[in-house]
DNA sequence: CTTTCGACTTTGAACGTTCAAGACCGTGGA
DNA sequence: TCCACGGTCTTGAACGTTCAAAGTCGAAAG
């Protein structure tokens, strides 16, 4: 193993000082034209790679982000965060930045976690997933001015600080209309109990849609937990009606496999999230852009990073149908 | 924001010199008991916490270690490794130590992170996963004397480095055991081509059950790329036998779900992998203890960063068998 | 000719930690 | 009495980088 290589090395066999040698890393414009070239050479010949852990002394940044990584609670919705990790680690390593992992049991042992990765790691910033009405968790970083992201609006204020979402009411809107212009008329709606953000947003779009082409809606909905079993138990009760659906929009492919299982195939069925089970069963369902969405979050945070301090920016993207076998 | 709270700060407060707050913290013996607690009574009372960077620099140590993050290439497998890093993280945190993700196209670009992600952060080491034969990786890495772990056995020199695994060939025994008891008699096995190790394995566990119950694997097997069609296609092809299988054992949940749908129920069918697609449409399947092995990678890599430093170490898990409707 | 200025470059110190070496002190053996 | 020794604690230097300040040089201005 040859030795180290650092920024004196370089100095040396480019013939400058070390501080020149930084200002081609950092601030290239300081340098002159023929000097720099020097120096780059020198670096090429070398092989020299700066070392983060003594620049993170100096400057107090570490080119480190962090994500929550969750238990996969409900094996069926896992996998949209591994697609979004996927996104987030590329469109990091793009700008320089990595990602690292925690793990947390609730938002309480997840600020304990903030406190010790900011103190040991001093990491940059942080993305986080699955906000809620009111995230004290959002509070404690913008407190202490730490950076930010989430993926997911804060639906109590949505200008408090940057986020990056999905059109969840546009996603069931497109559903619906794919099943009003496949001739469908009586069109339920299977979601969770509201009061949860996503949730209603997703029941909002079907139901604007249905009254925008003069459907009534009322009726045609059933809240319950998210769940195969959950889905199946809705899609019975909405079918046993006198005028019962002819085709269900559903909030999850949990509920939307449940519907289709207690419908027998009778039934159209839509589902969200667009997850592995949708593409085994041929369930048409939404599809999240979660490369765009990482890309965007990453995007934002480094913006935020690079010392834009005015403002918040908010951006939602579109959901996309995929239409298979079962509507 | 209060001010920083550093060693110096610490060793102010408590009357004594950095050195020994240094000591306290990571050769306690060295101090008199009655230091110590003074030492640790500063510490609780500021707050204190390690700079890493600080540490990193002199010890070149990071407590960093990296997990590749692939592209879900299969949606129904994916979900795989979510729950595999999710143990990793929270295995790694328990021993004080970090996950760090990274993405690579194929091999060499994976190289090429490896030699970034150790000039730039120190890392201290790495896990990798999906190995195969002769993987160029790990002979790289063993070339520097970087410290790793495999989550996968190296095929063909088991004891070049250390590894967890799951006892592939166990899983389909189990599985092809189940069907033998239920009343089977005539198993089929549907795998992937010959020449993976993983795949090998796999196939080998149902062989060698059946002949240990004196049954002719003769003729029962088929191979494909793993996916739903494959499945469906070596399914319909063994069904048309004449003395047609009436049970299957598969190499994947893919290939199970394929088979599945192609016998329409009449046969019974177990996969591999215990994906949420298993749990959703009530497959059997063979279920991997993802966290065991996480927690056990990561014990087996501190072990070897913590200097152990003669031979290797390889840990065969069981996997468990997850009976549901359709076996 | 001297001064001023700007472009470029260098020097010393600092970030927070640990290593290596040494200082201090009380005990016990020669 | 003297010295060696072990236990305990302290001091100076070093890790590799960047900040802040100062230095050098040639050209333009007075």
């Amino acid at each position: 193993m040859a030795e180290k290589v650092t920024i004196a090395t370089v100095a040396a066999h480019a013939q400058v000082s070390r501080q020149t040698v930084s200002n081609v890393l950092n601030s290239p414009h300081l340098v002159r034209e023929e000097t720099r070239r020097r120096v780059e050479e020198a670096i090429a010949a070398l092989g020299y790679r700066i070392n983060l852990a003594a620049r993170q002394m100096r400057t107090g940044r570490s080119q480190l982000l962090a994500v929550r990584i969750e238990p996969t609670r409900d094996g069926i919705n896992g996998s949209v965060l591994d697609r979004f990790l996927h996104g987030l680690t590329f469109a990091a390593a793009a700008a320089g930045y990595r990602v690292m992992l925690y793990t947390a049991d609730d938002d309480g042992d997840e600020i304990k976690t903030f406190d010790n990765l900011l103190a040991s790691y001093d990491l940059d910033g942080f993305v986080l997933t699955g906000t809620d009405h009111g995230d004290v968790r959002t509070f404690w970083l913008a407190e202490r001015g730490v950076q930010f992201v989430t993926f997911g609006r804060p639906w109590d204020a949505p200008e408090r600080h940057s986020w990056v979402d999905v059109d969840n009411a546009d996603g069931t809107a497109q559903a619906t209309r794919r099943l009003i212009e496949t001739g469908h008329r009586r069109i339920g709606f299977i979601g969770w109990p509201a009061g949860s953000g996503v949730g209603d947003d997703r029941r909002d779009g079907w139901q604007r849609t249905m009254k925008a082409h003069e459907l009534d809606p009322a009726g045609l909905d059933r809240g319950a937990p998210d769940g195969i079993a959950q889905g199946a138990e809705c899609a019975r009760e909405l079918l046993t009606m006198p005028d019962a659906p002819t085709a269900f929009v559903c909030a999850s492919d949990s509920l939307a496999l449940g519907a289709l299982q207690a419908a027998g195939g009778r039934t159209a069925v839509i589902g969200f999230d667009d997850t592995p089970v949708a593409q085994a069963i041929g369930l048409t369902s939404v599809s999240q852009p979660l490369p765009d969405a990482a890309a965007r979050c990453i995007d934002l945070l480094i913006n935020h990073l690079d010392g834009n301090p005015v403002g918040t920016t908010q951006v939602l993207l579109k959901p996309s149908l995929v239409i298979r076998t079962s509507a």
